[in-house]
DNA sequence: CTCGGGTCTGTTGTGCACATCTTCAGCAGC
DNA sequence: GCTGCTGAAGATGTGCACAACAGACCCGAG
C-alpha cells in the first residue's frame, strides 16, 4: 500500500486524518475548545500550517473558530439532532436500494470482526474511546455498501454527527451505558446475519430499525432530565 | 438584512461566500486553476487569510490544492455524476416528505420572481452567468421548502455539483442551449403553480421529473460525444 | 531525430512576528 | 454592596520572507 513510504500523503492530510479521528472518537468532546498553540506544538509544527488543517476541518462542518476566544468543536442545536435522526432513517433504506454493493469476503470478515469486539465491549463510563472506536468502524464499514459515494460519505457524516452525542451524553447522564452496548453488539450482530445471508436490504432495515430505537431512548432521555 | 454594517461578518466569511458563488457560478470552471496571489491581490489582502478560505472550500469539497502545483476547482467524475444524480432524485421527494415547511408570502414571490427571470432568459453562449445565477437562486429558494436544515444542506451541495457540469457541458458542447433554457424555464412556473396550489409534494415530483430528464439529456450528449 | 538530465520558474507550504479582538479580573466611584 | 471602567492576558487573524515541490524548458549526447 501507500502506507508504506515514509511521508507518501503530505503530512496536512494525516494530521487532518487524525484530528477528525479525534474528534468523532471522543477525544475532544462537542463545544470542546481546542488550542492552536498545543496543537501545534503537540505536532511539532508551527501554527500555520496547523491552522490550515482546522480550517479544511470548519469547511467539513466539524470545527468553528471565533475570533479572539478560540476553535471549538461543533455540537448539533437539538433540533437539528431531531432532523439529523430523521434524515438518517431515510438514508438506511436508500444505501440498499441504491447502487448496493455485495459484500465480498474481505467486507464480510471486517463485520464479523467487528461483532467480535462489539461483544468484547464492557462498559467504562470513564473512557468512552473502546464504544466510539467499534462504532466509528462500523460506520465506516457499512459505507463500503453502497458504491454511492456521495451518498455514503454524506450516511457517514450524519451518523458521525449523531454518534458523537449519542456516546457523549451517554457518559455525561446516568443512562443505561450497558444495556446501550449491548443493544449496539446486537445491532452488529444482526446486520451480519443479514449480510452473511447476502440480503443487503434486510441488513438496511435492521440498522434502520435499531437508528429509530436509539433515537427514541435518546428523545426519552432528553424529556426525562 | 445584516449587510447593513460595514463589517458586520468576517471578512473572511464574505470572501468565502464570494469565491462560492464565483465556483457556483461558473466564473470558475470545474478543474480551472486559481492562483493565491492573483487573488489575494483582487481582493487587497495577504496569501495568509486567503488561504485560510481556500482551505475551508477544500474542506467544504470545491477546491483541492496540490503541493507546487496549484489550486483547483473540484470536478465530478463521469460515475460520480451519476451517483448524483441518482441521489438527487431520490433527495427530491424526500424534501417534501421530511419536515415540509409550506412556503409563506414572501417565498411564494421569491419564486414568481424567479420564473420571470426564467422566462426572460436569453441562450448566450460566451456567458452563463445570467442562467447560472437563476439557476442557483432557484436553488437556494428550493431550500427553504423544508425545514431539515442537514437535508436541504445536502441537496443544495449535489444540486450546485451538477448543475455547475451541467451548465459547463452546455457551453462547451453544441447542444441545444436554447431548449436547455426553455424546459428550465417551465419547470420553475410548474413548480411556481404546484406551491401556489400548496402542494408540496406536487413540486417536488415536478423538480424530480426534470432532474430525471435533465439526466437522460446528459447521458444522451455524452455517449454521443 | 530522439532521448536524458539539469536548470529555471512559478506554485503551494511553513515559520515567525505582530495586529486585532474577546474575555475577565481588579478596582475606583457611587 | 453594586456598578462600570480599565487594564492585562490570551485567543485567533494578518503580513511577510523563505523553503519545498512539480512541471516546463533548454541543451547536449547518442
Amino acid at each position: 500500500m501507500a502506507t508504506d513510504a515514509p511521508s507518501a500523503l503530505d503530512r496536512a492530510d494525516a494530521l487532518e486524518a487524525e484530528l477528525r479521528s479525534r474528534i468523532c472518537l471522543l477525544d475532544y468532546a462537542p463545544g470542546e475548545r481546542l488550542s492552536e498553540s498545543e496543537l501545534a506544538a503537540e505536532f511539532g509544527i508551527s501554527r500555520t500550517p496547523l491552522r490550515k488543517v482546522l480550517a479544511r476541518l470548519e469547511g467539513a462542518g466539524l470545527l468553528v473558530s471565533r475570533h479572539g476566544v478560540g476553535t471549538f468543536v461543533t455540537e448539533l442545536a437539538e433540533q437539528e439532532l431531531d432532523q439529523t435522526y430523521a434524515l438518517r432513517l431515510e438514508l438506511a433504506s436508500l444505501a440498499a436500494r441504491l447502487d448496493p454493493a455485495p459484500p465480498g469476503p474481505e467486507v464480510l470478515s471486517r463485520f464479523r470482526h467487528l461483532a467480535e469486539r462489539a461483544r468484547a465491549l464492557r462498559p467504562d463510563p470513564d473512557s468512552p474511546r473502546p464504544l466510539a472506536q467499534v462504532i466509528y468502524d462500523f460506520i465506516q464499514a457499512q459505507a463500503l455498501l453502497s458504491v454511492n459515494r456521495p451518498l455514503m460519505d454524506f450516511a457517514t457524516h450524519l451518523y458521525t454527527q449523531t454518534a458523537r452525542l449519542w456516546v457523549h451524553s451517554l457518559l455525561t447522564s446516568d443512562l443505561d451505558l450497558a444495556e446501550e452496548i449491548q443493544l449496539f453488539a446486537r445491532e452488529v450482530e444482526e446486520v451480519l446475519q443479514a449480510l452473511e445471508a447476502g440480503d443487503l436490504e434486510a441488513a438496511a432495515l435492521i440498522h434502520r430499525a435499531h437508528v429509530s430505537l436509539s433515537w427514541r431512548r435518546l428523545k426519552a432521555r432528553r424529556r426525562g432530565s
